[in-house]
DNA sequence: CCTGAAACCTGTCTGC
DNA sequence: TGCAGACAGGTTTCAG
């Protein structure tokens, strides 16, 4: 579900409000319970439920596809949503959704709910978030992520360019859906090796990467089924799940194949088969 | 270093 | 209608 834009608008919502999700800044936890032990990755469920009450969650934001609250004491809860999950924050009298994996019950009444059908999502108490993000490539929408600094993560690299831009090391917050959107926007085939690519190829995946995922937060966001009223993007897309349609941009008929166990969808007449 | 397969899970949709 | 199979926005681990 979530790539880099949903769950920066997620990070938003719970930061500031909006869209009839409530803030969560500054809120005080009272209690956590785990419902489904593998939500917690680190530490023990038990140790995760005791190590909660009285913590308050100073600020909340995002890193890649991370959501990162920030609590006293220098801990912080490191939220990975994976394919299915979700935050909703509702009145703690009310029932609970029906995947709901993990809750903290908030001193104001509220209580913020993890959803996750598919029990993907993982997280994590720490006071190191580096042993848990240090992995992650450079933000896509930081003002230091150049063209060069693109270049440099590709240099040397044989692997196809779609499989590149899904590995959170090379770049951090690019998903299935974006980087079939950035490829077909740069008029680069997926299959195309990263280290073919001509500098003006790179600057134009550069602009291309830039440009979906600020477009996705813009429209809050592909996806429609979480706690804001999101997901407009999913109209806008140009590719992604569009195969056997007409490409907007030439009138040839949208391809399906697989890359690195992905489903990846291309126009072949955008972007051109690689000689090889 | 690179690729592919499998695993972790549930829900939904398609085709017979 | 029923049922098998494919597929889903992600990541990790392992084999070759």
């Amino acid at each position: 579900m979530p790539e880099l834009p949903e769950v920066e608008v997620i990070a938003r919502a719970l930061r500031q409000g909006g869209r009839g999700a409530s803030a969560i800044r500054g809120a005080r936890v009272r209690a956590a319970r785990v419902l489904w032990p593998r939500t917690v990755a680190e530490p023990t469920p038990a140790a995760f439920q005791s190590l909660w009450p009285g913590r308050t969650i100073v600020d909340v934001g995002r890193r890649g596809k991370f959501l990162r609250l920030y609590l006293d004491d220098g801990w912080h809860a490191l939220v990975h949503l994976r394919m299915s999950g979700d935050l909703v924050v509702q009145p703690t009298g009310i029932a609970l959704p029906r995947h709901a994996r993990l809750y903290l019950d908030l001193d104001d009444g509220r209580r913020l709910v993890f959803n996750d059908p598919r029990k993907f999502g993982r997280w994590w108490l720490t006071r190191d978030p580096a042993a848990v993000l240090g992995h992650l490539g450079p933000e896509p929408l930081d003002p230091a992520f150049t063209p060069a600094v693109l270049a440099q993560r590709l240099r040397g690299r044989r692997a196809r360019i779609k499989a590149l831009l899904l590995d959170q090391r090379v770049l951090a917050g690019v998903g299935n859906i974006y980087a079939d959107e950035a490829l077909h926007r740069a008029g680069l085939h997926p299959l195309r090796r990263a280290a073919s690519l001509t500098a003006a190829e790179i600057t134009a995946l550069w602009r291309a990467l830039r440009a979906v995922l600020q477009e996705g937060i813009a429209r809050n966001g592909t996806s429609i089924d979480w706690m804001y009223q999101g997901g407009a993007y999913q109209q806008h897309l140009r590719v992604y799940g569009r195969h056997g349609q007409v490409c907007y941009t030439c009138g040839e008929r949208i391809q399906r194949l697989r890359v690195a166990q992905r489903s990846t969808h291309f126009c072949p007449r955008c972007q051109p088969r690689p000689a090889e």
